[in-house]
This record gives structure tokens, sequence and C-alpha cells, in this order.
RNA sequence: GAGGAAGUGGCGGAACCGGCAGACGCAUCGGACUUAAAAUCCGAAGCCUUCGGGCGUGGGGGUUCGAAUCCCCCCUUCCUCACCA
């Protein structure tokens, strides 16, 4: 038997028997094993998009993290559910085969193996026989069923939209996906173009989705995040009749009080009806506006906006609440692209008294304005020069003049109802979810379009839709789906009346995998169900989901609103899928940047004392912190670090470095801190001289040592220890419970004779969800008989909490003068007499005016003049 | 511009409720062991100091016997959304 710690032997050992033994198969109510008085915890991680570059070191901090807290919780005697699975369809996996020249499947497949491999040398307590790749027909089968279900709801649907066309991805994107006119994956220009697209009616689940935000145990950034998304905003719709024209101009506004300072009309250059009211002598300027509106993407129209654009069409609009002769009711209309064509109604009222933009175009082409609200006294208005859009009191606005705002908003809108001009209405800036893609690599769509136009479902029982193999699955230059070209695949017919017809050729986007995955991880073998009623029942929901915060609005919102969906379908039993949602940080890296503030590359950076400086000239260089990148050199590959150091090391140090939610950087010359502690606690179990497994007071039937002198000293450290990790573990900053067992094991080998094996034992069944290889092997030589990942959690006797005698800091004045020693139980006024000798000299000549010993006795603070 | 998070030694970070600022680790320095080095072990260390003490948690003010922590103002960094009527 070894004597010294050989990490990888170990661990290669240690992975083999979980394996083996199956220790971290979850058993679901029903089979055989399971036991229905543990209860359940759900921890999973956001599954990793299984890249061509392989496991990154900010991957594996959160899913360290999920694994010692899964680990913990099966100590504690937990049914633990900790799956780990693939979100292999969507654009990036396409990508990636096309510019390697490899098949997706092949590609894919090859990638999720060096995911699992790195996955599994980090020694995580997966269940590895629920594992899921959402571009298995096995999986995607079943996203085409709960596909059909939403199809069967009518909240899918298709629509020429104008969508966002990214010419160099040749697809179009969800707007979730377009920054700033770019593509979100690769920074792609993108433009909008009208196109026949599947969509998702998410906007019909928009009240529930910001309701049922209340209820979560989520970040607040993230919960503020989608309520923004959302976008919710109360108001009314309210007619304008347009001068010689049968069509109405229908605005949405929130302040419907301001309708009688409304001074113009801005419409959308996208705006249905701009073509139809432009007259003939606005007509070419017009054309030309709109022209230049549709080529400018939406990064030009953005940096335009300090200064406002736009056009007059000629028209003429109605105020609704003016008598037909009242001058004040004749209003110009013009075109404009600071008004969005996707929110509202395209088209808005313009209030220059009362709204800034409305003010700034105003001035821009000298139009009217006018105040109908006066500002509360005290705050600026017109007549100061600044445009005033908060709540007062309405002026000049006929009938609901001299009411709040707030009350004369609520007039307005009767007023409107009543006379049929208008009504009260909420808009959502969240927007259908266009749910279409013409690529490759993703969920076919099951659905047939018949002969006579129409578009049914491809029954359940003939599920899946498979996706044909195609040697060029490229996607074609006029943005046709390349499902089209496979004219047989196409060409089918309807299984219910045997009638030809023809398969949709869009696929899913890459969120679709995403929407369902943790409900499959709870029955992932079942083939005539998503998931058995009775796993969901069990495992659902979600009790604690770690990713990062990257995906606030995008996958959280998704996966709720399918969630949902399925609630109201009756296939889930909890409204929401994940209640209590965790950000790990991002591992950042640090960079180094010379006096003119360029970076240099890592390789060329070399320690200088405390400094750095640049290798070769030695010139001095800044230590700062950026994102990894390759060109600074300063990506680091778990693999080679678990190589050198072994896995528990790694899980260590990632931990070790922060708090889970903090973002930090990666030191690479902080991990021999971590291994040292390793080591150290090695050979307090293992004396590397000798010949023993293990040290002679660890083995089996070792005399039993009192609880006295330095055997009670490290009964008190051990303890703390372990208080400090359970509130680590509350508070998710696991680098300070590693941290206190770093303190115990230097307290243990200062008296090591005077450890005695329950406290080794203890101490081990603490450290196992963060080092387990180790402790299993420790746990194995010290012959206690099964598994450590099985044993019980330790925990704090708070009798060993309270010491003998105290620290008893004295303050005079509020600052510190002298820390004496008082016996635990002493009475205040011992405290203060000790505490009075101690800071003698400090109190001479002096008055003394108040004596504090706050009630958790603490310390004395003597306050003196 | 709006919203969110955060600013503590040379570095990563501790400090549960307002009560010893800097735990733990890295780097640094000293010592032991060694022919020597590495490894290991032991120890020192916030900054300044006339060795009395003074100053210290981004800056300024406030509350308090006492503030990294609570309140007000300001600065910086990171993230997210940005003409949403």
């Amino acid at each position: 038997m070894t004597q010294a710690y050989e990490p990888r032997e170990i661990e290669l050992r240690w992975q083999k028997r979980w394996q083996d033994e199956s220790v971290f198969r979850a058993v679901n109510p029903g089979e055989k094993g399971f036991d229905p008085k543990r209860p359940k915890y759900y921890v999973l991680d956001m599954f990793p998009y299984p890249s061509g570059s392989g496991l990154h070191v900010g991957h594996a901090l959160g899913y360290v993290g999920t694994d010692i807290i899964a680990r913990k919780k099966k100590m504690e005697g937990f049914n633990v559910l900790h799956p780990m699975g693939w979100d292999a369809f969507g654009l990036p996996a396409e990508q990636y085969a096309i510019t390697t020249g490899k098949q997706p499947r092949a590609a894919t497949d090859e990638n999720t193996a060096n995911f699992r491999r790195q996955l599994q040398l980090i020694g995580l307590s997966y269940d590895w026989s629920r594992e899921i790749d959402t571009s298995d027909p096995k999986y995607y089968r079943w996203t085409q069923w709960l596909f059909n279900r939403l199809f069967e709801k009518g909240l899918a649907y298709r629509a020429e939209v104008p969508v966002w066309w990214c010419e160099e991805l040749k697809t179009v994107l969800a707007n979730e996906e377009v920054i700033n006119g770019r593509s979100e994956r690769g920074n792609h220009p993108c433009v909008r173009r009208p196109l026949k697209q599947w969509m998702l009616r998410i906007t019909a689940y928009a009240e529930r989705l910001l309701d049922d935000l209340e209820g979560l145990d989520w970040p607040e950034s993230i919960k503020t995040q989608q309520r923004e998304w959302i976008g919710k905003s109360v108001g009314a719709e309210i007619q304008f009749a347009l001068e010689g024209h049968a069509e109405e101009l229908v605005v949405f506004t929130t302040r419907p009080d301001t309708l009688w300072g409304a001074t113009f009309m801005v419409v959308a250059p996208e705006h249905a009806l701009v073509k139809k009211i432009t007259t003939a002598a606005q007509r070419a300027s017009v054309d030309a506006y709109v022209a230049k509106a549709a080529t400018k993407s939406e990064l030009d129209r953005t940096d335009a906006s300090k200064t406002k654009t736009g056009v007059f069409t000629g028209a003429y609009a109605r105020n609704p609440v003016f008598a037909a002769d009242d001058p004040r009711g004749r209003v110009p209309v013009w075109v404009a692209d600071y008004v969005v064509s996707t929110y509202g109604t395209g088209a808005i009222m313009s209030v220059p008294g009362h709204d800034e933009r409305d003010h700034a175009f105003a001035q821009m082409f000298d139009l009217p304005i006018r105040e109908v609200v006066r500002p509360p006294a005290g705050e600026k208005g017109l007549s100061d020069g600044v445009c005033f859009t908060g709540e007062g009191t309405a002026i000049d606005s006929g009938p609901i003049d001299g009411l709040s705002t707030l009350d004369a908003t609520a007039k307005a809108i009767a007023l409107l109802e009543s006379k049929k001009v208008g009504k009260a209405r909420t808009t959502y800036k969240l927007r259908d979810w266009l749910f279409s893609r013409q690529r490759y690599w993703g969920e076919p769509f099951p659905l047939l379009h018949l002969e006579d136009g129409s578009v049914v479902a491809v029954p359940d029982d003939s599920l899946p839709v498979l996706l044909p193999a195609m040697d060029d699955f490229k996607p074609a230059t006029d943005g046709s789906a390349p499902l089209a070209r496979m004219k047989e695949w196409v060409a089918t017919t309807d299984p219910r009346t045997k009638k030809p017809a023809r398969r949709d050729t869009d696929t899913m986007p890459g969120w679709a995998g995403s929407c369902w995955y943790w409900l499959r991880f709870m029955d992932p073998a079942n083939d005539s169900a998503p998931f058995s009623k009775e796993a969901e029942q069990y495992w659902g929901p979600v009790d604690l989901y770690v990713g990062g915060a990257s995906h606030a609005v995008m996958h959280l919102l998704y996966a709720r609103f399918w969630h949902k969906v399925f609630f109201d379908a009756g296939v889930v039993h909890t409204k929401e899928p994940f209640q209590k949602l965790f950000n790990q940080g991002m591992v950042t890296a640090f960079a180094y940047e010379d006096a003119t503030g360029r970076l240099v590359s890592s390789d060329e950076v070399e320690t200088r004392g405390s400094g750095f400086a640049k290798s070769g000239t030695g010139e001095p260089l800044t230590q700062i912190v950026t994102k990894m990148a390759k060109s600074l050199k300063n990506v680091v590959n778990p693999d080679d670090m678990i190589a050198e150091h072994g896995a528990d090391t790694f899980r260590l140090y990632e931990m070790f470095m922060g708090p889970l939610a903090d973002s930090k950087p990666w030191n690479t010359r902080d991990i021999p801190g971590c291994k040292r502690f390793l080591e150290r606690t090695w050979r307090v179990f293992v004396d590397p001289e000798g010949d023993a497994p293990i040290r002679p007071q660890f083995a089996r039937g070792a005399t039993w040592l009192p609880i006295e002198g330095e055997t009670l000293a490290l009964e008190r450290s051990l303890a703390r220890a372990l208080a400090r990790a359970e509130l680590s573990f509350q508070n998710l900053n696991l680098n300070t419970a590693i941290a206190a067992y770093m303190t115990f094991i230097n307290d243990a080998t200062k008296s090591l004779s005077s450890m005695s094996r329950d406290q080794g034992e203890r101490f081990l069944r603490a450290l196992a969800p963060f080092a387990p290889h180790m402790c299993e092997e420790l746990w194995e030589r010290m012959e206690t008989g099964g598994l450590i990942v099985r044993a019980a959690w330790p925990t704090a006797d708070p009798m060993y909490l309270v010491e003998d005698e105290i620290d008893l800091p004295v303050q005079v004045n509020g600052k510190l003068r002298a820390t004496v020693k008082a016996p635990k139980d002493a009475s205040p006024s011992d405290k203060e007499s000790i505490a009075r000798v101690a800071v003698a000299s400090h109190l001479e000549g002096k008055e003394i005016v108040k004596v504090v010993l706050p009630p958790n006795g603490r310390l004395v603070n003597f306050v003196v003049k």
C-alpha cells in the first residue's frame, strides 16, 4: 500500500468503484430500492451545449458547487436527483460542424464524449444512467410530442412577420437573439425582413409569467430582468379618425390624461397606413425616408437616437376629444423611426409637453407644444423650459381639468369608452416567440401541409419525425430551409387519411430542447410518455437550479412558458419549474498590461518580487482582471490541472476561490495551497514513514481517547469547523468551509497524537463532499466499512462551541486598548473590573462617563472624558 | 440614459445581528532540516511611527458608547436592458 498521496491513482480507483456499485443512481418511486421515508432533493445544473473547445473551468465552477451540495444532501439522507445531459441541437453545433467540415451528428457525438470524459474526470456524482441528449430521437420525439400540445392549444401559429434575418448565418433569429442589430452568436449584422414563420404565443402567458415571479426564490436581479423584458404597461388605446380616409389611426398610450396636449401623431416607418395616407406632395420624401429606415440596422437607429428624424406624411388626424370645429383637434401625421412598429400599435399620439421624445421631436421640427399637466408645487414645468413627465394636475383639458393624473387617466378612459373611440388596454414589450429556423440541425416540426392548404400535426403515435441525414446540410443562399431540398422526405402521406401531404421543412430553435429537459431527467427512459406522472409528482419542482446569469431572460423565460403550458394541460403539478435559482459567478483571469495599457500575453509575463514584468525586456506590468481569452493565453483547461494535481485539488480550488456567486479570477499560483492542504490532511491520517495503511489512533479498535486536554481542544476545533461549514452551505460561500477545515487540520497537525479515531471519522465525512476520492480512500484504510458517500453528514455538538474562557476586548472610547481573558460565565461586574485593570493607564486622570457592556457580553467599552 | 451587482493588505478573499478588521490561502521575509537545492516543518508580517502612539475597509458627511456593516451625497468597475409611447 502506498504511503504517499497519489491523487490520480486513488481517483481512478474510486470513480470506478462508484460506477460499479451505481452509487449515484437515483431511484424513482415504484422502482426496486426506493425509500419513501427519505425526502427528495433535485439539484440541477444548466446542461451545457457541448462545444468543440471542451469544458471550461467556468462550467466546472457551477458543477463542482452543485456536486458538493448533492453529496452533502445524500449524506443527510435525501433521495438526491442530480443528472447531466447535453443541449446538443441548435445553431452553435451546426456552425461548428460547418467550420470543421464534419456532420453535425458526428461532431456532436465527439463533443459530448469529450465533455462526459471531462466531467467524469472531476468525479461529479451525476446519475449517468439518466444522461440525455436533446438531439437524440428518443429525446426529441417527446419535444415534438410536447410541441403538439402547444399546437393543439392554438399556441403555435404561422405568420408573415418582420423577422431578424442574419445574412452571415443564413437564418432568422428571435428578438432575444439579436442585440443592437447584431446576432448574439457571432456578432453578425442582421436586418429585418418579412418572412412566414412559426410563432409561439408566449404573450398569452405574459401576465402569469410576470405574476408568478413573486413566489420564486430567485436572485432579484434576474426577476427584475424578466419583469423588464415582459415590460407590462397599462394605458389606453385611442382611435383617431383620418381626414379623407375610412381607416382610423389607432395609438397606444400610458397617459390618456395628456390626450388634450397631443399636437401631432407619429407612425413607425413600417406602419401599414403609411403608404395609404401619404399625400402626393409628400410621397417622394416619405418613400425615401421609409426606404432608408428599412436598410438601417437597429444599431444605426440607436446611434441616431440623439437627433430625431422624421417626415410629414401630409395627412391629418382628428383628436376625438375636441369638437369638429376646434382647431386643436386637427393634428398632422408624421412618420419617424423613433416609433417602433412592433410595440403597441406602431403609432403614437405625440404629447411634446409631457414626453421627452415627443418634446425633442417637436423642437426639431418646430411643432406646437401645449401644457396640459401642471407639475406639483416646487417642480419645474414647461414654463421653466423643462418637459415635465411626472404626475400632476390636469389643466386646459376640458372635462378632466383639475384632476390628479391618476383620476384624470381613469376619467379620460371612461370618456373614450363612452364615446366608443378608445378603451383601456395593457401592452407588453414581450412579443410572440419566433420559433422556426430555416436550418438543418434542430427538431423537425411534426407538422403536415395538406393539399387544401391546412396544416395538421403528425399524430403522436407517428412520432418522432426523424431528422433525415443530409450530406449537404448548409443553409441555402436564399434562406430557404435545407430540409426543403429533401424532396422524397418532404413528400409523405397523412397517416390518418392516407392522403398526400408535405412535411414542414423548418426546424425548431436551439431553445426547444432545454424547455423541458429537467422533466425528462425525472424519467429519462420512458418510451410511452415524455415522463411519468408519478416521477414528476415525486421529483418536481427542481429544488435548486444553478447556472450562469446569462440565461436570465431567454432560457428561463421560455422554460417557464412551456412549463405553464404543461401545467394547464395537466402534465405537471407545479406552476413553476425552478423553485430556487442560483447564478454562479464568472471565472475570469488575470491579464497584464504595460504602461501604455497594452495587454501582454500571459506567456510573456514573469514575476518580479511582488510585481510583474515582461520577460526579456523587464518592462514593469500591471495585473488586471479580464475575461479568459485565447489571445491572452490565459484560458485554463481542467484536464491539465487534474493531470498535474488531481481532481480533489481541482474541486477544492474551484470552491476556495471565493463565494459561488462572485466573479473571480483563476490564479494558477493559488492552486498549490489547496493541494498542500490535502497532502497535510493525508499525512494526518497516514504516516508516510510507517508501513500501516493508517496511523494507529485511526485504525479499527484503536484506543479510545477521553475528550480532555488536547483532545478536548481538538474537539472544539472540529466543532467550530463543522458549524462554520454548515453556515457556508447556507450562504453558498463554500470557500469559508474549506478555510475552517484548513484551520482544523492545522490544529490537528500540532497535536496529532491527541486526535481520536472518532474525530478523524467525522472530519473525513465533512470533507468528503469536497474531496470525495481522498476521503473515500482514507475511510477505507480506517476499515470503517461501507463507502463514505453513504455515511452520515456530521454536525457540530453545540456543547463544544462554547469556550471556558473568552477573549474579552476592552475599548476606551470605542478604540481597542487591550484584550483580556475572562471566564465564560463571568458576571458583567466581574468583566468590568477585569477590564478596568487592563486599561488602567488609559483611564488615568479621566472621568468615566459610561461603561458599555453589550447584552451579548462580547466586550467592554469605557466612555471617558 | 435606466436597472442590477460590487469596491477591504502585494493578490484571492474572511468578518453570522452594528462589537477584536484582515480568518484561510497565495506571494514575501526569517528560522529549522539539507553538502546544497527542492519538498516539509516552525515563525513574522495592514500602513506610518520620534515606539508614546497615529492612520486604516473607494471618497465626503451623518446616526451611535462603538460603523467594512445602518442613513444621505459623490466616484469607480462589471453585468443587463436601452427611443417601449
